[in-house]
DNA sequence: TCTGGGGTCCTTACCCGG
DNA sequence: TCTGCCGGGTAAGGACCC
């Protein structure tokens, strides 16, 4: 009855993932409007549930907004570990289903279908026997499913009806399901550009597919022609199992702002120590460092510096760090301090004995030894002892650490 | 209402060497 | 030697997404 689908691009997103984790743990919290996020005054809301959104909250909403709109809700601070480990599950369910899953967040990912019709079905039996597995394998947690031919339509089909949904969009039909969504359903085009494509008398997707291209693009730049093709159901991306990350960063909005001085360096060294430990799980090394810092009025600035070799160590990443904070030209207050390891790359061999200068070599093994330590004892003892070290006041130095091997693989 | 933390990608400016 | 131009690499910022 069908069309043919030459391509079968399937969107699975969980529906409110973090709070319906959170209600599934707790019996408790079920049926109840929950806010998922940080109680602090500065904090946003990361998912409401169902029951509290009709009140109008929702994801990015301030903390202190939300209470407000919808005060009987409970707020549920975020376990990340948690949702890690349900989404690790629901991942591998997928991969059940296709070779081919683009994992694009924690409770999002794109599932290459192409010529599965025959082992699972059409697109819609398709989609009903993902949700069946997901329902499943989490112990009941619903997810919403769009298909179509491209990834930029299945997203949006599985936006379409939320939650618990399943909307089928056969490619022969996608221009004309787009044709009367607001221009802000185009990918890419968020609270900036969407007041000037309506300046431009672009209110629909359809209005956007009818105009010239030549015009959009000396318009709006190569976004233009980007836009005009997604309005046309085109989209060439496929679907790509594993995308190595190109950048690492750790940031944290202060709860009162402060100037740069030694406060900020501390909120600096947390993060270098975080960066390096991540990056060494990873076996990872980066090429350069960046420092961010925003200021009251959110203007955001920063600064960054290369680095002529890769490099996972963190007491490297914190000096630079420093360096770089004479190079700001405001001296604050800022709200937020941050850093990142950018231009990331996956690590030498071994065999190359200049990778870390004499030092360094030394500086790394430490940390890597501090790494199994804090796995194994916790992290607030190790961070003490590394403290003590790091200041000198250790009574005996910690050149046993040298022997612990770097065996985590 | 008062705005997180993790990222990606793009644009623009600037420097430098040829 | 000076100047213009071009292209590559890097830095800073901005928009966007989940």
């Amino acid at each position: 009855m069908s069309a043919p689908w030459p391509r079968i691009v399937l969107h699975a997103d969980m529906d409110a993932f973090y709070a319906a984790v959170e209600q599934m743990d707790d019996p408790s919290l079920r049926g109840r409007p929950i806010l998922v996020g940080s109680p602090s005054a500065r904090g946003v809301v990361l998912t409401a549930s169902y029951e509290a959104r009709p009140y109008g909250v929702g994801s990015a909403m301030p903390m202190a907004r939300a209470r407000k709109l919808c005060p009987e809700a409970l707020i549920v601070r975020p376990r990340f570990e948690r949702y890690r480990e349900i989404s690790a599950s629901v991942m591998r369910t997928f991969g059940d289903f296709s070779p081919d899953v683009e994992a694009i967040s924690l409770d999002e990912a794109f599932l290459d279908m192409s010529g599965a019709e025959s082992i699972f079905g059409p697109p819609e039996i398709m989609g009903r026997k993902v949700k069946e597995a997901v329902r499943e394998v989490t112990g009941g947690l619903k997810v919403t499913v769009g298909i179509s031919g491209t990834k930029y339509v299945a997203k949006v089909a599985s936006g379409y009806k939320k939650p618990d949904g399943l909307t089928i969009v056969p490619q022969t039909e996608a221009r004309a399901w787009l044709a009367p969504l607001p221009v802000s359903y185009l990918w890419g085009v968020g609270k900036k550009t969407e007041p000037r494509l309506l300046r431009l008398g672009l209110k629909t997707i359809g209005d956007v597919a009818a105009a010239d291209p030549k015009w959009l693009e000396r318009e709006l730049g190569r976004a233009g022609a980007h836009y005009y093709s997604l309005s046309q159901a085109e989209d060439p991306r496929s679907v790509v199992g594993h995308r190595s990350s190109k950048s690492i960063g750790s940031e944290v909005t202060l709860a009162r702002d402060i100037p740069i001085g030694d406060e900020m360096k501390r909120h600096l060294r947390r993060s270098a120590d975080e960066i390096g430990r991540r990056l060494r799980r990873k076996h990872y090394v980066a090429r350069g460092v960046r420092v961010k810092l925003k200021t009251t009025d959110f203007q955001l600035l920063t600064r960054q510096h290369r680095l002529t070799r890769g490099t996972d160590v963190a007491d490297e990443f914190y000096r630079i760090g420093v360096s770089l904070l004479s190079e700001f030209d405001q001296r604050g207050p800022f709200r937020l301090v941050g850093m990142a390891a950018y231009d990331i790359e996956r690590e030498q061999e071994k065999d190359q004995t200049d990778l870390f200068a004499a030092g360094g070599e030394r500086r790394r093994k430490l940390e890597v030894a501090m790494d199994n330590l804090s796995e194994r004892f916790g992290a607030g003892v190790v961070r003490h002892a590394s403290d003590l070290h790091r200041r000198g006041h250790s009574s005996h130095n910690l050149d046993f650490l040298d022997d612990i091997e770097d065996d985590d693989e």
